[in-house]
DNA sequence: ATTGATAGTTGGTATATACCAAGATATGAA
DNA sequence: TTCATATCTTGGTATATACCAACTATCAAT
């Protein structure tokens, strides 16, 4: 995608080893031979084929999942992504976060929780001093049974005693006020596209693109004073924010 | 931050090395020490420092770029990148707008600007009649000479009668206000993760990701009627977006 | 049929080495 | 001062090798 531009026939470098080995595997896969969720060949055997060193083989391989073209199971294999176009990729699902609220088909899943304490980046966000501590959980939902975010809450422990002991599989918000009188108020969201962690995208299920959006929510109780840290992971094709800007 | 949650210490399998250099890298750009643009350790200098070899630090440094923290410029050498751009939705519709106030250096380019009849989308959108003429315009947006969003506005054309003739390489709500009387006071927006079209990624140069975050926005004047539907697509390495939620 | 140990495959990490080409810098001649 | 040349540094590519941990498949014992 880069050749030079000189005169005539010019050799414009030969193709890298592993654009080229890359190259073959793409076009395998747009001309169909190649079809989603299929196995791709590892890296052990594409060196074989290619005739290239492992390295080389697993670098073209690499470049592919991060272009798109494919996605990894840990260590069970590399398979061939779910071919998307720009405009489709959310409409077969278009999800909002209202509809996640009143989505009757919600479960929570538990990936971990404990106490810890806080480093530097949660204490200034939550205002409190480093090494405080707090709680964190992470949290895995799903709505019909599709993953569709990763959450991590991160909360002062000294406002919710005894916080993991309670039901963690509901809301927080509700919890955090029925339980500790603590009222939600106010929060700050930032949105951005990240790309998906291998272990994360595990979660959300083969197929699904290696780019999501990353959601960090700050939420501060009736006085203003922050006491949630969040961050979520959504998997791309189930995410969709819509914001209602208020009259100026 | 994917720690699992066992009993006791846990040693949870060291972080591997090209993870704890990566590490201490985030930690030198977060803290300061490390400041935009600044050059970063070469892969023999990093790889001395922290004594590890070179394909190691390599894909410390490989993975730090993939985070967004750092860029290269060929065989310059690695450096320091731009903290992402932050643009709250919810108070400042218009980024030119925001950009202005930021007094960020914001260049405009017209791609192409036409009329034509409206199709149903956009018809419904903007509350008009399917055929209804409208002015469209492509333009593309860059900060600092880097493209960082493509844009696609759609407005009614009876509003704005030889709208194209004007300077579009500036606010346009600002011209809508200006010179139609056309105030926008509150619109509605969705933020999604897509795929990026080759065509547009062209745009955004090699080596930015092949996914972007995608902005639909309806602008409303003061009667709350529709006028402007804008299409954002935004370079996913560049942006991010922060809304401020209302108290309940 | 179920279990359990085993061997093979796969990706993950890490090192050492090698050569190339594009930039940057210093050096020396004009 | 200016310009060309040589040298050094930097990333880019490529190979060979090694060991580990997780997963799969197999085959034997129960």
């Amino acid at each position: 995608m880069k050749p030079s531009v000189k005169t005539k026939v010019e050799k414009t470098t030969p193709l890298p080893l592993y654009q080229k080995a890359q190259a073959e595997l793409i076009d395998g896969i747009k001309s169909g031979r190649l079809k989603p969720h299929e196995a791709l060949p590892s890296e052990r055997a594409l060196a074989e084929q290619a005739n290239i060193s492992r390295m080389t083989a697993r670098k073209a391989l690499d470049s592919l999942e991060q272009e798109g073209y494919a996605y990894r199971q840990g260590r069970k294999g590399r398979f061939v992504a779910e071919q998307r176009l720009s405009h489709d990729i959310s409409s077969t699902l278009s999800f909002t976060t209202k509809a996640l609220r009143e989505s009757i088909d919600l479960s929570i899943e538990i990936l971990s929780k404990g106490s810890e304490q806080a480093n530097s980046k949660v204490a200034s966000i939550l205002r409190i001093s480093e090494g405080d501590l707090v709680y964190t959980y992470h949290r895995l939902f799903r709505v019909a049974g599709q993953a569709i975010l990763i959450e991590t809450e991160t909360v002062v422990a000294e406002r919710f005693p005894s916080l993991l002991e309670h039901d963690l599989q509901q809301s927080t918000t509700a919890l955090f006020e029925k339980e500790y009188g603590v009222q939600s108020s106010q929060g700050q969201l930032t949105v951005k596209c990240v790309a998906i962690s291998a272990e994360n995208q595990a979660y959300f299920g083969s197929g699904s693109t290696p780019y999501g959006m990353e959601v960090e929510l700050i939420i501060n109780d009736v006085s203003l004073t922050p006491f949630c840290y969040g961050q979520q992971i959504w998997c791309s094709e189930m995410a969709e924010f819509t914001v209602l800007t208020q009259p100026a």
